[in-house]
RNA sequence: GCUGCAGUAGCUCAGCGGCAGAGCACUUCCUUGGUAAGGAAGAGGCCAUGGGUUCAAGCCCCAUCUGCAGCUCCA
């Protein structure tokens, strides 16, 4: 009774008997770079056993699946640590991850930061001596045996049986610590370099994920097949550390959140409310460009404006508390909707008003739970770049298509590339289902005329409305939520919207949300890491500073900056009386984008020393020529050299 | 909200029962200099807040507030 295992390279091979997967793939790769095997497309061990026909393929170093499966066998071994440092201690679940593993923890004492280094020390040791992970299935009353001190374990042990009464309970041994686990794993501990492993931080979780469970500790490690990936990681997270917002927004000057004020309340500095100023015009020119017209609403309303929406109904969680005004309650705006509904409700609307688009730059107010609070990016007040188009159906493509071009144009001016996904119906909805597949169809339509790749996020959308998500990706890579654009199926249904068509008859408008940058907190927040607080030009607080070279030099320095003010730059004259290397070192910290150094060869030539944040000096050109150029940078709003 | 950790000068941090400290920033003075730190002096504090323990508390204990990491959540 032979067998064929296929390769990927399709080749076929006869087998008597049953092998090990290891076996099967010997003389075939390298055996130093093999870590797991696919029988059938699945990541399985090396020592699983191969005994019918089957494809086979190879994981090897380098791969995704590789790496998971060594990080998942590192938890292993941390685990092991972890009990062996905690007799007595529960282990719960731990995976791999994205970016590397992390073991939950039930133990007698909350864990510390020698406690980290410990858990390392012990783990090399362990991995010094080559250890095997030896998987054994188990009946379900022996594997509830094995771990009847483990709780979790049990609790794990039970979901699987409650699927299938008799599946095979597998566990997992190496260095005589067993746990439950599905696997895979590498063969042996010696796959596994001590040097490309990092013990990184202590949190805690809920077990399974629920907030009304039992709080565990959780250790998150990171694990790579080299030491200069680990390497590569551990910059990677310095360099997010050194761009992180709050850093260079204290550093910087930009903002602050006073406890005084409260949690979640932004105070935007001067600097940083340059930048804000300078992209709320940008936006403001963009969008009357293209036909929206701006609009304002208070911050706060009748509560009775909520009722009618809904919000009041779905989410008075994150609506503040009501305010008594005369007997009346009010509320702070959490959205800009209601506001923009009621002047398009104001009187009766003709067809040939629509499509009516209003954009306000709206503050709204949000109640966010303490531990999510984070800088600029969650915060309790912030300001939408919100925009509503009210349209009839015929029009609703061609607005769709407004709606994307908006997006990627200035998208494209920050310098952010986005994945576009389409979102479609989620289990919950309302309204009908010819009105799903109409909206959904024409942002769907919209997407496929432009040309524009994208993937479907089924079931992604909002119970109300079908919408297209941009993810920004920044300069390091990471996800941002980006614009996004909605077809609402539910508030023209609660407010009544309609104008009065060509026949003179009502006819149910539809309505549009969109936001490009979704509010400024974030926005900001986000593009101060994407640009590592080197801002492009245009909205650099300061664009220049001229430094003279001494004293005698302050008048021509004056000169040179009334030149540049003219032209409506940001310029200071750095007139304290520091050697120039001294200027020039804080400045560059500053991140100022143009240094003009102005000592006496500049005033005698009429020129400037021109020196650039992310080239360095550049050696002098005449005063006019710096001036436009810099106008010109500012014109174009080109990105920096770096980002 | 939950678990853990933290809160000392504007910033970054040291001090861990016995006189409140450093560097940077700030002010003044000297220095007028050429592309990432010239020198000196001075000023700056209810050690987050409220209780408690102690002869004595920035330090130990409790509570609250705020921040940080993660979890959960995010129309």
């Amino acid at each position: 009774m032979s067998f064929f295992v296929t390769f990927p390279d399709g080749t076929r091979a006869e087998f008597e008997r049953a092998a090990a997967a290891s076996e099967a793939l010997s003389g075939r790769v390298r055996p130093a770079d093999l870590v797991a095997c696919k029988i059938d497309g699945r990541v399985s061990d090396l020592a699983r056993r191969i005994d019918s026909d089957c494809s086979l393929e190879p994981v090897l170093k380098g791969s995704a699946e590789a790496l998971d499966v060594l990080r998942h066998s590192v938890s292993h071994v941390m685990a092991g640590v972890v009990l062996g440092m905690f007799p007595g201690g529960k282990t719960a679940i731990g995976p791999a991850i994205q970016t590397g593993f992390y073991y939950d923890f039930d133990l007698p004492r909350p864990l510390t930061e020698d406690d980290l280094a410990e858990i390392e020390r012990r783990m090399a040791e362990v991995l010094r001596t080559s250890a095997s992970f030896r998987r054994e299935e188990l009946a379900p009353a022996k594997a509830r045996e094995m771990f009847r001190d483990q709780p979790f374990k049990i609790e794990l042990i039970d979901d699987i049986l409650k699927d299938d009464p008799k599946a095979a309970i597998s566990i997992y041994t190496h260095d005589g610590f067993t746990d439950l686990c599905a696997g895979p794993h590498v063969a042996s501990t010696s796959v596994i370099p001590a040097e490309g492993i990092k013990i990184l931080s202590i949190a805690g979780a809920y077990w399974r994920g629920d907030e009304r469970r039992q709080m565990l500790q959780r250790v998150y490690g990171t694990a790579f097949f080299s030491a200069d990936d680990l390497k590569a990681h551990l910059d990677r997270l310095a360099e997010i550390e050194r761009r992180d917002h709050r850093k260079l927004g204290k550093e910087l000057d930009l903002f602050s959140i006073h406890q005084d004020l409260g949690p979640g309340l932004v105070l935007w500095h001067p600097a940083g409310a340059v930048i804000r100023r300078e992209i709320e015009r940008f936006w403001v020119d963009e969008h009357v460009r293209r036909g929206y017209e701006t609009v304002y609403s208070p911050h706060i309303a009748s509560e009775r404006i909520y009722e009618r929406s809904g919000h009041l109904e779905a989410y008075s969680d994150m609506m503040y508390a009501p305010m008594d005004i005369d007997g009346q309650k009010y509320r702070a705006k959490p959205m800009n909707c209601p506001g923009h509904i009621t002047i398009f409700q104001n009187r009766r609307r003709s067809y040939r008003e629509l499509p009516m688009r209003l954009a306000e730059l709206g503050t709204v107010y949000r109640y966010e739970r303490s531990g999510v609070l984070h800088g600029m990016l969650r915060v309790r007040g912030f300001t939408q770049d919100d925009a509503h188009i009210f349209c009839s159906r015929a029009q609703l493509r061609q607005e769709i298509y407004g709606v994307l071009d908006l997006f990627d144009a200035m998208m494209k001016v920050f310098g952010y590339s986005c994945k576009v996904y389409l979102a479609t119906r989620p289990e919950k909805y309302i309204g009908t289902d010819e009105e799903w597949d109409f909206a959904t169809g024409t942002l769907r339509k919209a997407l496929e005329d432009r040309g524009s790749a994208f993937e479907v996020d089924e079931g992604g959308g909002v119970f109300y409305a079908p919408k297209i998500d941009l993810k920004m990706l920044d300069a390091l890579g990471r996800e941002w939520q980006g614009p996004t654009c909605q077809v609402d199926l539910n508030l023209p249904v609660r407010f009544d919207l309609n104008f009065v068509n060509a026949e003179g008859r009502d006819e149910r408008a539809v309505m549009v949300h969109r936001t490009v940058l979704g509010s400024m907190e974030r926005f900001v927040g986000g593009l101060i890491e994407h640009y590592a607080g080197a801002f492009p030009l245009w909205i650099s607080p300061v664009q220049a500073v001229i430094v003279p070279v001494t004293k005698r030099q302050l008048a021509y320095a004056g000169e040179a900056a009334s030149a540049m003010k003219a032209k409506g730059l940001r310029v200071k004259v750095d007139d304290r009386s520091e050697k120039v290397g001294f200027k020039i070192r804080e400045l560059t910290i500053q991140k100022v984008p143009y240094v003009f150094v102005a000592g006496e060869r500049e005033e005698k030539a009429g020129t400037l020393s021109v020196r650039t944040y992310h080239r360095g000096d550049e050696g002098a050109a005449p005063i006019g020529d710096c001036v436009s150029r810099l106008a010109a940078e500012v014109e174009s709003k080109s990105l920096p050299q770096s980002s």
